[in-house]
DNA sequence: AATGAATGAGAGTTCATTCAT
DNA sequence: TATGAATGAACTCTCATTCAT
């Protein structure tokens, strides 16, 4: 599963075979079918993977008792940290997203996930005293994924650390 | 080149088959190769046509003399109205960014335009007198990144107008 | 087809390759799917044909407006000459008829065939006076059946030509 | 070897792999390699006993001191018994006698049993004074096997208590 | 005696690509 | 210019068989 995340977040789902993971991962190709019916089933079980370990990550510590700044500096900060360890997760959910056919999939699971954060972000802003908490709250979940974007996309060139702190500055100083 | 645009977009190039396309398009597989050399010829093709259709578009108004409130708000309109139009062209490269192979071809073009648009933002944000220009360029581009992949990915259903007029009216007003 | 109907009808469905057909018939294995969908595809084709040559051959000359006695002969003698011209068809449609899954194909069209011989049997005996013309009519049938069976099994070592011969001078002179 | 038969006849050798005899048994796939050398091993052995308990069963009777019409109706009871409740056997020998490569194995066996009760056939209608008791044996031999196919291939459907007993009636009364 | 993880050859199938026409 | 029959490499998946335990 470490060999397929990697090769399907760097190559692509339908550009990494099964020969290809078997031969990464050491092991031979009949073997992967031991334990997963099928490609698509083994993707199933990484995805399964990646939201028990990284999207309970983004929201697990929502709920504590700190301000409204210090509950939306923890929650980029959650981002954040996440991104960066689990950037090969991320990167491959959101390239399925763009396909049709996986979108069903990913929808049920990845929806709810997002709305929790818009609803966190709109109570902080509301909290917060802001005039329009729901559309701030798209805007920072916005500049949020597409942070996230760049990052997958670009890797390390792009300077996720001085624009996230400038994000946490602009609103939670 | 508009079918297999079509398809790409909706299908993935890898779930897009030669013959599908040309079946769709109402020609010769054979034909096919008389025009592009390969598969990857034909993506190649799309993208630059993709290049010169969109990417100009956000950066053609860009040396107006208006104020720069204006030519703020002249940009994330430009930025809208292509994403509306152009939704396939971009939804296609975005999702090529993902693929460590495609990387390499788009960019070559595709870094460069980006930066452009950073730059531009800078000289605004600095025209209109903000402390950290660059920072808050990187914000902004972020934010209209951001947008664009929940409206290529969702659809619809993401509310990107009131969205984008919120983040003028906070902007540019 | 015919090298399908060949390797079929001698090695068995399920052990005759795709790759072994192509070879034999000296063309790629790709180009078999340029007009068979699948292997099962391919089956169906043959079995359709196989009972357009030979099922109409056996039923063919079933009205003609001879003595009872004759048109018995001429049955007789158009499942021997089926048999013999037609023994691959026969033979692979037999052996499917012991496969679970292929069964339900086959009853669909060869149940009312092998039904409609038997009534020409029942009417032919009942105008002989036969006292039971059905169950004489089934111990004909299955006379022919069994003399099939051993032709295509053990193929010329059976007298198949003398068997009928007594067979037609038993009932019908 | 019973789960084995029971698979084999209904599904088919090819269609029959190791594993789901193994599961269905309630044993472990290894296990099975250390009784039988390989899945034609596991076949061959099958094909023996089948033989053994089956064939036997035909002609254990035939040196009875009765009259030629009551040895007659001894035979095809006993064929009618063994066809009804050794009908897995004989349905898997007689759909692999269709394949050319079982066939050598089969062919060594099957034949001298054949042709035992063939040439018993002989010897009773030549006592009961037919002037053609060979020819007379191949037919009620091939009535024998054409009712068997039927019976094995259409199963219950088949009137096959009825239709013998107008075979003895016709033969032996 | 018994297990099942592991292997690898080979199955059916797809598809980018070529080429005679 | 246009076709589509033909190819063959590569794909997903199956399964008889082996072997350390």
């Amino acid at each position: 599963m470490e060999t397929s995340l990697e090769l399907f977040a760097t190559r692509g789902f339908h550009n990494t075979s099964i020969s290809q993971i078997a031969k990464t991962a050491g092991v031979s190709k009949g073997l992967m079918y031991n334990y997963f019916n099928s490609k698509d089933d083994l993707l199933k079980a990484i995805l399964l993977g990646a939201y028990e370990e990284s999207a309970e990550m983004i929201t697990k510590k929502l709920d504590s008792p700190d301000t409204p700044q210090e509950q939306l500096e923890q929650i980029i900060q959650q981002v954040l940290f996440t991104l960066k360890n689990k950037s090969k997760h991320w990167k491959l959910i959101t390239a399925l997203s763009f396909q049709e056919d996986a979108k069903h999939f990913l929808r049920k699971d990845l929806k709810p996930k997002q709305e929790a954060i818009i609803q966190q972000f709109t109570r902080i802003f509301k909290e917060m005293g802001y005039d329009n908490p729901l559309e701030e709250a798209y805007l920072v979940g916005g500049m949020l994924d597409g942070m996230s974007l760049n990052y997958m996309t670009i890797g390390e060139a792009y300077p996720i650390d001085k624009i996230s702190q400038f994000l946490i500055q602009r609103y939670c100083l």
